[in-house]
DNA sequence: TAGTTGACCGGAA
DNA sequence: ATTCCGGCCAACT
């Protein structure tokens, strides 16, 4: 099960004001295509010290987490990144 | 052990 | 550009 722990260990990873989809964190953990469990994995456990988010999807849409609907700056991040 | 679920992704309509 | 469908993966029941 260590793709969970290198999930939220991605996760953690990521640089304060800085924005990665599941698809990256996934990469990270190993699995590029487990994008779909990376979600899952998250809701199943209670990170707190995991910044989910700051976790986005491809499509630059926020996840389901619901703690955060404020700061845009994801979404900016975003796009300067697609860019 | 097998089946269902979900915070996804990519391609097609 | 938006919506629909199928597919991959790990966890849960």
């Amino acid at each position: 099960m260590e793709f969970k722990d290198r999930v939220l260990v991605a996760v953690k990873r990521i640089p304060k004001g800085e924005t990665r989809t599941y698809k990256e964190v996934a990469a990270a953990a190993g699995n590029e295509r487990a994008a779909r469990a990376v979600g899952n994995i998250m809701k199943a456990n209670s990170d707190r010290a995991v910044p989910c988010h700051r976790v986005v999807r491809s499509d630059g849409k926020p996840g389901g987490y619901n703690g955060l609907a404020g700061p845009d700056k994801q979404k900016l991040l975003a796009t300067e990144k697609s860019s």
